[in-house]
Formats: structure tokens, sequence, C-alpha cells
DNA sequence: GGCATTACGCACCAATCGGTGCATGTCACC
DNA sequence: GGTGACATGCACCGATTGGTGCGTAATGCC
């Protein structure tokens, strides 16, 4: 869908490349991905550790989307247990040096004001449904 | 700068605070429509128009989100006709003007990359597949 | 009263997303 | 040759997302 999108995009939003940039975001996990590999190289086995609560399945297509993405590379290792390492690529680790990092001191900021926001937003509904 | 950054992301990732963060920009609408708010207030129909392409429901559930995270405000005059403007609250604004202007800089500056990237990873495929 | 405009709700649908469970291939080790 | 750790693949499923179309309430205007 973003690819039928591109072409009318331009003209939809200014900014609309930035569509293309927030679809990174889209998908639930592959930002907490990023985020734990910024830590350093990781395995498939400690991310899940990492990050826990995520399936094996949808990791694997998280990594998936990531590589197609170059934000994150694959370095399989020959060995007796297989073992493959994910890494940030330079552009993965702008990405989480920029914007992530705008996020995070983004909801370090305000988190609080967002959850009293979503919190009121619900108490007001509640009260008036 | 990047010690705190990796705290940052440590943080998070076991709150999993960075995952509320992430959702605003899980629904492909959100972050264009606040974008094109950012340019100012705007009535539903001209969001409509400006962001064009985006149906009429589902502009209806993004206003609904974006009311209910408190990043945007609504505004109903009471005339002819039904005229209602939204606008970004303050704490929007802060999102505009922080991450999604971080990803609106990074997009210009590493789009290029992360479209190489892509087709690249595309072509891997397809060689291999 | 009937019409047009505007904001918005609702029902129905296809596609997608994330989750669970099971199967496969590799290679050290027994 | 069987077993176990590890990285993946695949089939199946329920919930969610976005899209389309239609209905409705409010109100100025003819």
């Amino acid at each position: 869908m973003a690819d039928k999108m591109s072409d009318h995009c331009y003209e939809l939003v200014a900014d609309c490349r930035l569509r293309a940039a927030t679809d990174l975001f889209a998908h639930t996990w592959d930002p907490v991905v990023l985020a734990t590999l910024s830590l350093g190289p990781r395995r498939r086995r400690e991310l899940r550790a990492a990050i826990g609560g995520i399936s094996d399945k949808v990791l694997t297509e998280a990594l998936h989307r990531l590589l197609a993405n170059g934000l994150i590379n694959r370095h399989a290792h020959a060995e007796a247990p297989p073992r493959v390492e994910y890494a940030l690529t330079s552009l993965g680790q702008s990405l989480v040096d920029g914007p992530m990092r705008a996020l995070a001191v983004w909801t370090t900021e305000h988190g609080d004001e967002l959850l009293d926001a979503q919190e009121s937003a619900a108490r007001t509904r509640s009260t008036h449904g």
C-alpha cells in the first residue's frame, strides 16, 4: 500500500516522505528490536530474552523487515549450534541516534503528560457514557 | 551522550514506555494528520482535502485517537453548518517539534540511503529467489 | 417544508498483524 | 544413528486496520 501511495504522496502531504519514515515504526516490535540492538549486537535468542513477550515468528518478521530496510545486518557464524548475530548498520544507528533518541527524550519528558491526557480522556468518556 | 541513549533505551525496553510512544505512530494516518495540523488549526473537511486519500471513517478514528492521547483538541462552533476545528495541544506541538521533526530531518538526510537499501534488499531477494 | 452543507456514527469487508504450535535443517556430542 | 541447541519456516487463528457506503442530526436558506 505504501508503494502505491508514494506516487501521490508528494501531492497529498507536503512532507510525505515522512510517511516512509513513520512506517519504520508502524510495526509493534520493530522499534523495540532496534532499541535492543542499539545496546550492541545480539543473537536471536538474546533478543527474545532481552525483549520478552515477543513471539518467535514476529521476531523473525521484524528482523526481516529491518534487514530489508537496511537498518540491521545479519552475520551467520558457521558454528556448531548455528549462531547468528544481528547488529545495527550505520543507517540503523543513525535512526536510533536521531529520531528514536528524540522519541525517547520526548517520552521521558512528556510521558506523564501523555498518560494524564489518556487517563483524563478515558475518564471523560466513561463519565459521559 | 551515547551512554545516555543506551540508558534511555534500556529503561524503555524494560518499561515498554517506548512502545507507548511508538504506538502514537503506529496508525497509518495519525502522523499525517498531526503533520497537517502542525500547519495550523484545521476543520475536518480541510483535513480531508489537505491529506487526500484518507477515508472519512479513518479520519474520524485518527482524530479520536489523537484526542484521546491529548495531542489535539477539538473546538466546535455553534454555527449554521456545523463547524469543528482541530488544533494541536501543547503536548501535540511538542511531539511535532521534537520526534516528528527529528524524523523529518532524518528522512531528508537518509531517505535516499533508505530507498537504496530497500531496493538492493529487494534485488538480492529476487536474485536469490 | 425541503434542500444543501457539515460532522460523524454504523454496518459490512478484505487485508494485515501478531500469536501459537509444529516441522525442518545443521552440526557437535554421545 | 539419535539427541539437543539454535535459527527458521509454515499453517492456522483471532483481533485490528483501513476502506466503502449509507444514515443522521443540526441549521441557514429558499
